[in-house]
DNA sequence: CTGAAAGCGCTAACAG
DNA sequence: CTGTTAGCGCTTTCAG
C-alpha cells in the first residue's frame, strides 16, 4: 500500500497530526519539525489521498467544464480553443474534467461535492436546466459564451451582434446591396445574435432580404456548402454571402467554384470566429475575431477567484469582436464615402 | 447539508449498513426492503458522496486522458476526435480528466489513487516518462497513436508509415519524380514514421531525394507555407510535395497560389490526416485518413476492460490507414501502368 | 436477511 | 508548539 501520513509519523516520532500540520505549512508548527518532517515525506515519496482530503474538506478538487455536446455542432477550434484558456489558468489546483451536456441523462450526479466549480461553455438556450440545476445546488458557477441571467453566475462572452454588425456594415460599404445569410445552428445563441446584427446593419440602411436569400446552416462545412449550392441557382443570385462561421463559409467557397465562379469576384463571402485555416484558404477568408481562448481564461480566473473569496457577485463581461480583412471581399461599387 | 445514508437509515428504521447494501444491489439484502430503501432514497434526492466511495474503494473514478502538450502542436482536430472518441465509451462510469503531460513538472501526484486508468495519446518519445512511470505506479494504462512497448501497457494506433509509403506511391504511379517533403515536428514520432514511409516508398523506386528537398515543419499552417516558400525558391522546383499533416498542406497550397502558380497543375500537394476541412479546400486535398476517433474508441473499450479484469496483457492493436484520392494530385506523365 | 463495529486517510477542535 | 480524540460518508468483516 502507499505512505499515509502515520507512516511519516512513526518514522519521525511524532503524531499524525503533527505531520499534517507540517505538510500543510501550518502555522503551529515548529519550522525545524516542518523540515524533518518534509524531508521524510518526500523520501518516502508521500503523495496524499485526494479522496480522503476531499472528504474532510468537502472539496473534490475538481473542476468542471461543460460543452452543450462532444458530438455535433461544436467545432474543433472552438473546443480546443476552450480547454486551452482553462487549462492554462487552473494549472496544478484543479483536475479539469471535460463533459458534454447532452451526455447527462440526469443532473442528479452534479453537486457541490462533486464539482467545486463548473464552467459551461454554453452554445444553447438548451443548456438552461444545466445552468439552473447548478446554481441551485450552490455550485460557483461562469457560463461563457452565452448570455444568462441567472442569479450569481458569472457570465463572460464577445459581443456576437455587434461582430455581425460590423461585418455586414463593411459589406455594405463595398458596395454590396444583394446579400444573403447562411444562418448557425438552430437554437444556439450565437447563430441568433449573428443573424441579428446582421439584419440590424441592413435595416439600418434600408435594405431587405428576401426569404430566398437566407438559409439555416449547421456551422459545418457541408452545410455552408449546400447552402450557397441553394443561392446560386436563384436568378438574382448574391454579390456577397455573410456565414455565420468559417467552417460554412468554407464550405460556401468550395460550392462557388465548383460552380466556375470566383470569389470574390464574382461572389464576395464573410466568415465568423476567424478559425486558424482562415488566414489560409484561398482567397484568405475575410472574418470576425472571437477571442475563445481568452473568454476562458477570464471565466476561469473569475470562478477560482470566485470559488476562494466564496463571493458570488452577478457579474457579465462582454470582450469585442474585430473585424478581420482579408481578401475573400471584393468592393461592388464605390460608394463616394470611403470602404 | 447533504443526505447520507445514515438520513435514509433513519427514515427507514434500518440500519445504515443495510441502506449501503440496498443502493449497493447486495444479494444479501431482502428486495422489499431494496425497494423501499430505494424509494426513500430517491425521494430524498439522495447522491452517494464519490469521495468517501474512493476513500473506502480504493477507486478514483477518474480517467486520465493525457496529451503530449495542449499548448502547441496538437492539432484541433486530432484533439476533438480524441476526447469525443474516449467521451463516447465512457459514458457515465467514470470522469474524463483532461491533461497535457507538458504541464506537470511532476508526476508525483500521478498515483492509482488519484485515476483508475489512464489514456495517453502519445505524440511524441518524451512522454515515455510519463508511460514509465504510470506503468511502475501500475495503473491501468493504454498509449495511443505511437507505438511503445512497456510491458503491460495497451498499445492502439494506425500504420502511419505505411499510409505515408501508400500516399508517396500514388505520387510515383502518377509520374512524379522531382519531390519534396514537409516534415512533422521534431520529436513527434508520427512525423518520424510519415518520413520513414515516404523515404521507403522513394527507395523503392530507386528515387533520391535531395537535401534542399526537404524542410522540418511544425504541424502547423505558418510553417507549411514557409516550407513551401523555400521550395519554390529552388532551381529545380519539385512537382509534387508531400505534406506531414493536412494543416501544412493548407499551408504550402497557399504558398503555391501566392505564388501565382496552380494546384495541382504546377505543383501536386497531398496531406496527411484527413482533417475535417480537407475535402473543402479548393482544390479538395488527396491525403490519408487516419482513425482517430475509432483509435480512442478501441483504446478506451480496451481500458476499461483492463481496469475491470485486472489483467495486464501487452497487445499492441496497428489499425489501417487509407488514401483518400481528391484533386490536389496531377499526374505527370503516364508510365503505361495505370495509376 | 440485518446490525454493530471498525476503519479507509485525513483534518480540526480541544487540551496541554 | 504538539498530541489526543473524534468524525467526514462509506463499505466490510463478524455476529446474530
Amino acid at each position: 500500500m502507499s505512505v499515509t501520513i502515520k507512516d511519516i509519523a512513526r518514522l519521525a516520532g511524532v503524531s499524525h497530526t503533527t505531520v499534517s500540520r507540517a505538510l500543510n505549512d501550518s502555522p503551529l508548527i515548529n519550522e525545524k519539525t516542518k523540515d524533518r518532517i518534509r524531508a521524510i515525506a518526500e523520501e518516502m515519496d508521500y503523495t496524499p489521498n485526494f479522496s480522503a482530503k476531499s472528504l474532510v474538506l468537502d472539496r473534490s478538487y475538481n473542476l468542471g467544464l461543460f460543452f452543450t455536446t462532444l458530438s455535433k455542432g461544436t467545432s474543433a477550434g472552438f473546443f480546443y480553443d476552450a480547454i486551452r484558456g482553462v487549462n492554462s489558468v487552473i494549472q496544478d489546483r484543479y483536475q479539469l474534467i471535460v463533459k458534454g451536456i447532452d451526455d447527462y441523462t440526469s443532473f442528479h450526479s452534479i453537486t457541490r461535492k462533486s464539482f467545486d466549480g463548473i464552467i459551461v461553455v454554453s452554445q444553447s438556450d438548451e443548456d438552461q436546466p444545466l445552468i439552473d440545476h447548478a446554481a441551485d445546488k450552490g455550485i460557483p458557477l461562469v457560463v461563457l459564451n452565452r448570455p444568462v441571467d441567472t442569479v450569481g453566475v458569472l457570465n463572460v462572452l464577445s459581443d456576437e451582434e455587434q461582430g455581425a454588425f460590423q461585418a455586414t456594415s463593411y459589406l455594405i460599404r463595398q458596395g454590396h446591396r444583394n446579400m444573403a445569410l447562411i444562418e448557425g445552428r438552430v437554437g444556439f445563441k450565437s447563430a441568433q445574435n449573428r443573424k441579428e446584427g446582421f439584419e440590424r446593419a441592413l435595416a439600418h440602411h434600408g435594405i431587405t432580404l428576401k426569404p430566398s436569400h437566407r438559409f439555416p446552416g449547421l456551422y459545418d462545412l457541408e452545410s455552408g456548402y449546400k447552402a450557397m449550392q441553394q443561392f446560386l441557382m436563384l436568378e438574382d443570385r448574391p454579390t456577397a454571402v455573410f456565414c455565420c462561421n468559417d467552417e460554412m463559409a468554407l464550405g460556401a467557397m468550395k460550392a462557388i467554384s465548383e460552380a466556375g465562379l470566383q470569389v470574390p469576384g464574382d461572389i464576395s463571402v464573410i466568415g465568423f470566429d476567424d478559425t486558424v485555416f482562415a488566414a489560409y484558404v484561398t482567397p484568405a477568408l475575410t472574418t470576425v475575431r472571437r477571442p475563445i481562448e481568452q473568454i476562458s481564461k477570464e471565466g476561469a480566473i473569475r470562478l477560482l477567484g470566485n470559488i476562494e473569496n466564496k463571493q458570488y457577485a452577478t457579474e457579465q463581461v462582454l470582450l469585442k469582436t474585430e473585424l478581420i480583412v482579408r481578401e475573400s471581399v471584393h468592393p461592388l461599387q464605390l460608394t463616394g464615402e470611403e470602404g
